[in-house]
DNA sequence: TAGATTGTTAATCGATTAACAATC
DNA sequence: TAGATTGTTAATCGATTAACAATC
C-alpha cells in the first residue's frame, strides 16, 4: 500500500501528531488543519502540512483532514496486524518500571511477558505480566509472534540475550543496556540510555549559557 | 573559554564518544585516534575527526588524542562545577526506576533527593535518597544549587511543579511526563516518552519491511 | 466568486562525506 | 624522508522554510 519511504525526520514526530489527535478526537473535533496543529504543537506550518502529506496525503482544500482518518493513517504506520506483541527482558527496575507503564496499550503495543534468570522472580508478576524464565524466550517469541523486545537486563547479559533474539523472529529491540547491540537479522534497533539523555541536556544547558554570555 | 557553539548533531554522539573512552582508558590505553572510534562504534571517520576537533582539538597528526585529555574536554562540555545537583520530582515507578539507576554518578550527575506529595511516602527513601515534600522544592533547589530536574509525575501534577520550578533557577528539565512543558526563563527541556521511542522503532520496522518487499 | 487550506516547487540551512593540504 | 593522522575546504545529501499554484 503505502510504499513510500518515510523520512526520519518525519517519523520522530509521529508520536506527537499521534497524541495531538487523541486529544482531540476526545473532544469531539471532527475536523483539524495544519495550521491548528502547527500552532498548538510549535511546529513550522509548512513542516506539518508536508508531514501529513507524506503519512496520509488525504488532505482536502478549504477543509483540512478529518481527524479519524489521519488518526487512522498514523497508526496504520506503527503496525499491519491487530495488535503487535512484545516482551520485556529483564526484571529489574527499569524492566519493572516498563512493566508497569500503561501508556503502551492504546497505541496496540500489548506486553504479554516479561522474561528472567532470576528464580526468585520466575513464576511471579509484575502488574499482570507473567515473569518467565529466559529459557523459554526462543519459544515463546516464535508462538506468540513476538515483533519487538524491550532489552532491560545486566551489560554483560546482552550478548547471551541477543543470540536467542537472532532466532526468535523478532523485528525490532528497543534496547536499555549500555551494550552495543550487535545483529545484523534485519533487526531494528533504538538505543535508549538514561544516562546519555541526561549528558545531552546537560551539554545543551552549557552551549545556552555559554552562548548567552555573548559570543 | 570553549566559545564555540556545538551542533546538536555532535551533541547527540557525546555521550557515545565518552563512553567508548572510559572503556578504552580502563584498559590502559593511552592514545586514541579518530579512526580506531569511527570503527568501534561504527560512525563515519571524517565525521569523528570533525567532531572531536570541534569538541577538543588537541589532536597531533600522526598521534591521535591523548585519550584522558580527551575524555576532560568532553566532561568539561558537560559541566563547570565539581558536580552537577540533580533532584527527581515523582516517586512513581518511573522516579524509582530512575533513582535505583546508578549510572549517573560517573559523569558527575548527583542525585540528591527525590520529591512527592504523598504523604505516605514522604520521610522514606529510595536507595539512600531521602524522599521529600513538594513543598520544600523551591527552598531546596534554591539552596542545594540543583540544576537539573527529571520530571516524572503524573500529567495533571505537571503545570503546578513547572510553576515551582520557574522559581528554583534551575537550568535544565528531562520531561518524562506527557505533558509539553512550557517555561521560557531560559531552561533546556527534553522530553522522554517510553511510548514515543516504542512508536518510533515500530515505525521505522514498517518502513524497513514495505522497503525490502521492493518499490 | 473569494477565501482558506491544500500540495508542490524552489531556496535555504545544517550535517555528512569526499578530497586534500598540513604536520608530527 | 615516508607514512599516518590531523584539520580544512568543497561537494553532497537531507530537512526545513518560503513562495506559489491548485482546489474545494
Amino acid at each position: 500500500m503505502n510504499n513510500k519511504i518515510i523520512p526520519k525526520a518525519v517519523i520522530e514526530r509521529v508520536p506527537l501528531y499521534l497524541d495531538y489527535l487523541d486529544k482531540l478526537i476526545d473532544n469531539d473535533n471532527e475536523m483539524v488543519s495544519s495550521k491548528m496543529i502547527s500552532q498548538d504543537l510549535g511546529l513550522g506550518e509548512v513542516q506539518v502540512r508536508k508531514d501529513l502529506n507524506i503519512i496520509s496525503g488525504k488532505g482536502k482544500p478549504k477543509i483540512g483532514y478529518i481527524a479519524s482518518d489521519l488518526r487512522n493513517d498514523l497508526e496504520s504506520l506503527i503496525r499491519n496486524e491487530e495488535k503487535t506483541n512484545v516482551v520485556i527482558i529483564g526484571a529489574g527496575k527499569i524492566g519493572e518500571a516498563l512493566a508497569n507503564y500503561n501508556g503502551f496499550k492504546k497505541y496496540g503495543f500489548n506486553i504479554i511477558a516479561v522474561f528472567d534468570n532470576d528464580l526468585n522472580k520466575i513464576g511471579k508478576k509484575i502488574s499482570d505480566k507473567a515473569i518467565l524464565s529466559i529459557d523459554m524466550l526462543k519459544d515463546f517469541c516464535l508462538e506468540n509472534d513476538v515483533e519487538i523486545v524491550m532489552l532491560a537486563v545486566p551489560s554483560k547479559e546482552t550478548k547471551n540475550v541477543c543470540d536467542i533474539l537472532k532466532e526468535s523472529r523478532i523485528k525490532g529491540i528497543l534496547n536499555f543496556t549500555k551494550s552495543k547491540i550487535d545483529i545484523q537479522e534485519n533487526i531494528c534497533v533504538r538505543n535508549v540510555d538514561m544516562a546519555s539523555l541526561l549528558i545531552m541536556l546537560a551539554v545543551e544547558i552549557n552551549n545556552n549559557l555559554n552562548y548567552n554570555k555573548g559570543e
